[in-house]
DNA sequence: CTGTTAGCGCCTTCAA
DNA sequence: TTGAAGGCGCTAACAG
C-alpha cells in the first residue's frame, strides 16, 4: 500500500541504507548531492516514514505522555499548553491522557503508554501513592511530576510555591483587619493542598491568631466540596469573616452557595444579607473578576511551569539516550540524583473592581 | 532488555505463535489449558507486548487522534472527555493534540499523527479550509468532524443545533420585550458562528425586527473580541438593549468591558449606570451564573456530542477493517456515503438568580 | 489446536 | 561515502 524507503531508494538510484541516512538529520555522513537527490525524490513521491517501524528499531517514539487528573480543567490544560510549547520546539509530540482523578486509572494509563514507548512522562499525580511511578522510574523511564509531589518519593518536580502563596493570601486578609479566617477545601493526599494549608497556618501564627478547629478541616477539591463546606460554615452561629479557598473549584462552590444564601434576587442582596464574607483563593482565571466574594487570588504561572517541566523531561530523555550509548555503563548507573524540586512563585492579585468592595 | 514473546513462549513451553494467539482476545482458537498457562507465565514474568512491533505488523495502533484548536477551553475538553469515555470502553487510546487555532498547525499535526498511524481522527476544525482533511480521507483514513463543519466538504460530523439554539436565545429576548438586539462576535470561517448568526436573524425576522447594520458584524471568537465589540457598542449614541454572544469567550469579554464601564466601585454601579444591557449567550458553564449581565444561555451537550463522535469514529474504523479484509473490494469501494451530520439539541437556561434581575 | 516460517519498514553494523 | 545483510518483536498464512 504505502510507500517505503525502498521505493525512494529505487527512485533515487541508491540503497535503502543511504536513504535512511539521508533522511535522518543526525545520521552518518552522506554526500550533499546524494542527500539532495534523496530528499527531492522522497518529496516527489510523497514518502512518509513509518513511525512504528522506526520505533521498533530505535526504541524511541519522540513522544512525551502527560497524565492529568482531568481534561476539563483550565489550570491543568494551561500546564499542558506550556509543555506542548516546549515539546513542539524540539520535534516531540505531546500525548495527553487523563487519570480521571483515580490512582487506579493513572496506573493503567501509565503502563499502557509505557508499552507504547512514550519516551518520557509528565504526571500530575491523582493521589498519594507512588508505587506505579517508582516502577516506571525503575525501568529507567524519565519522569517528572508537575503541580503536585508524591510523599515518600524523590522525583524531579515543578510545583508552585503553595506554602508561600497561601501565606501571602492569608496575610493580605489579616492586613485588612480580619481575624476570624477559615481555610476551605483540601485533600491530605494532595501535596499542594497540604502546603497551602500550612501556609495559611503560618500566617495566622505570625499574628498570634488561632483558628476555630472546625475551620481547618479538609473537605475535598471539587466544586461540590466548596459548596458543602460553605453551607456548613453558614450554619454556624458565628461564622468566619474571611475565607481562604484551596483552589478555584472549591472557591466556585463557595460562591455558588453564598449566591443561594443571599436569595438570588437582585444584586442588593449583598448588602442586605446578614453575612458577607470575603474570599481569598488559589488560582486566578478569566472568571475570578466576576466572583462576588473574591478579593484576592494567588495566580500560578501555569504556562511557565509547563515549559519548565517540558525542558526537564527533554533533558532527562537526552541524558538517558547518552547513557545508553555507552555500553560500559551498567543499569545501576541509572540516574539516581536526588529529585530536584523547582518551586515557581505565585502572584497575589487584588480584585478591587468587583467583589472586593461590598464588604 | 525487555521481555519478548519468545521468553513467554519458552517459559510456557509453546511456540511464539501460540503465545500471540493466546494473548490477543479475538484471535484463532487456543486450547483453554494452553491459554491459561500462557497467561499465567506472561503475568509471572511481567510480560508487556511491544506496541510498535504489533503496529508494524497489524497496521493499527488502537488510537484515535483528536485535534482541538486549543486545550485550555472547557467546551473542547468536555468534548474530549466524552470521546475518551467511549474510546476507553472499546480499548482505544485517545491522542489529544492542539492546532493552536491555526490551519497550518492543524495540517501539520494531522499528518504527523497519520504517520504515527492513528486509526482515526476526530477534528474540531480551526478554519474554513478542508484540503488537508480531504487528503486524509482520500487515503481512506476514518475522520469525523465535531462542533464545526467545513464548507465544501462532506464529512461525517456531530454538531449542535446552533441555528435553533441562537434562534431560541433571541426569541427569549424578544419575548422579554426587547427589540433592539445586537449579535456580538463570530467568524465567517467557522460554521457554528455562521449558523448562530442566522438563527439570530431568523428570530428577528419572525417578529419583523430589523437590526442596525453595525450590530451584525462578526468580530472574532475570543475574549478580546468580545471586549472590543462591547466597547464599540458602548460608544454608540443609542446602544442595543440586549445582546446575543456567539460563545462564552466573547460573552466574557463583553462582561468584562461592562464591568469597567460601570466603574468597578461597589455593586450599586449596576443600577447607577446609564446603560444596563442583558446578554444571552452560547455555552453554559460553571461560571455563567456569576456573569452579571447574563440572562440566558444555550447549553450544549458536550459530553453527549463527544460520545456520539467517539461511537461514529469507532464504527468507521471497524467498517474499514472489514472492507480491507476482502481482497476483492478495490480501493474505490472506499466508503463514499454522503457525510452524515448529527445535530444535537441545545437547552436554553434562564439565569434568574443573578444577572437576570437587575435590568 | 499448534508449530514453522516469512516478513511488516526501518536502522545499523560491517565491508567495500 | 555507500551497499549488503541482519534483525527489532510481533502476527498471519500455511502446514501438520
Amino acid at each position: 500500500m504505502s510507500l517505503t524507503i525502498r521505493d525512494v531508494a529505487r527512485a533515487a538510484g541508491v540503497s535503502t541504507a543511504t536513504v535512511s541516512r539521508a533522511l535522518v538529520p543526525g545520521a552518518s555522513p552522506v554526500a550533499e548531492e546524494t542527500r539532495a537527490r534523496v530528499h527531492s525524490e522522497a518529496e516527489r513521491l510523497g514518502y512518509r516514514a513509518n513511525h512504528a517501524a522506526r520505533s521498533l528499531k530505535t526504541r524511541s517514539t519522540k513522544t512525551v505522555a502527560v497524565i492529568a487528573p482531568e481534561l476539563a480543567n483550565d489550570f491543568f490544560m494551561a500546564l499542558a499548553e506550556g509543555i506542548a510549547c516546549e515539546l513542539d520546539a524540539q520535534g516531540y509530540t505531546l500525548l495527553l491522557a487523563t487519570s480521571e482523578n483515580s490512582q487506579e486509572e493513572e496506573k493503567k494509563r501509565l503502563f499502557t503508554l509505557a508499552d507504547r514507548m512514550a519516551d518520557g512522562f509528565i504526571v500530575i499525580p491523582a493521589g498519594a501513592g507512588g508505587e506505579h511511578l517508582e516502577s516506571l522510574a525503575g525501568r529507567g523511564i524519565p519522569l517528572v511530576l508537575i503541580d503536585r509531589l508524591v510523599e515518600g518519593t524523590n522525583f524531579d518536580a515543578v510545583v508552585s510555591d503553595n506554602e508561600g502563596g497561601a501565606c501571602a493570601l492569608t496575610r493580605a486578609l489579616l492586613a485588612d483587619g480580619f481575624r476570624r479566617i477559615a481555610f476551605v477545601g483540601g485533600d491530605s493526599a494532595i501535596s499542594a493542598a497540604r502546603e497551602r494549608f500550612s501556609g495559611y497556618l503560618r500566617a495566622l501564627e505570625e499574628e498570634g491568631v488561632r483558628p476555630e478547629p472546625d475551620w481547618t478541616l479538609f473537605g475535598g477539591m471539587g466544586v461540590d466540596d466548596g459548596y458543602r463546606r460553605m453551607g456548613a460554615l453558614l450554619a454556624e452561629k458565628n461564622p468566619p469573616e474571611a475565607l481562604v479557598a484551596v483552589n478555584l473549584l472549591v472557591h466556585l462552590g463557595m460562591e455558588r452557595r453564598l449566591l443561594e444564601y443571599h436569595g438570588g434576587g437582585g444584586e442588593a442582596r449583598f448588602r442586605r444579607g446578614p453575612y458577607v464574607p470575603v474570599i481569598a483563593g488559589f488560582d486566578e482565571s478569566r472568571y475570578t473578576p466576576f466572583l462576588p466574594a473574591c478579593r484576592y487570588t494567588a495566580a500560578q504561572d501555569a504556562l511557565g511551569m509547563g515549559k519548565e517541566a517540558g525542558r526537564r523531561i527533554l533533558e532527562k530523555i537526552r541524558r538517558r539516550r547518552e547513557r545508553e550509548k555507552v555500553p560500559g555503563s551498567a543499569h545501576n548507573t541509572e540516574e539516581r540524583a536526588a529529585g530536584c524540586v523547582i518551586r515557581m512563585p505565585v502572584a497575589i492579585i487584588h480584585h478591587q473592581s468587583f467583589g472586593g468592595n461590598y464588604g
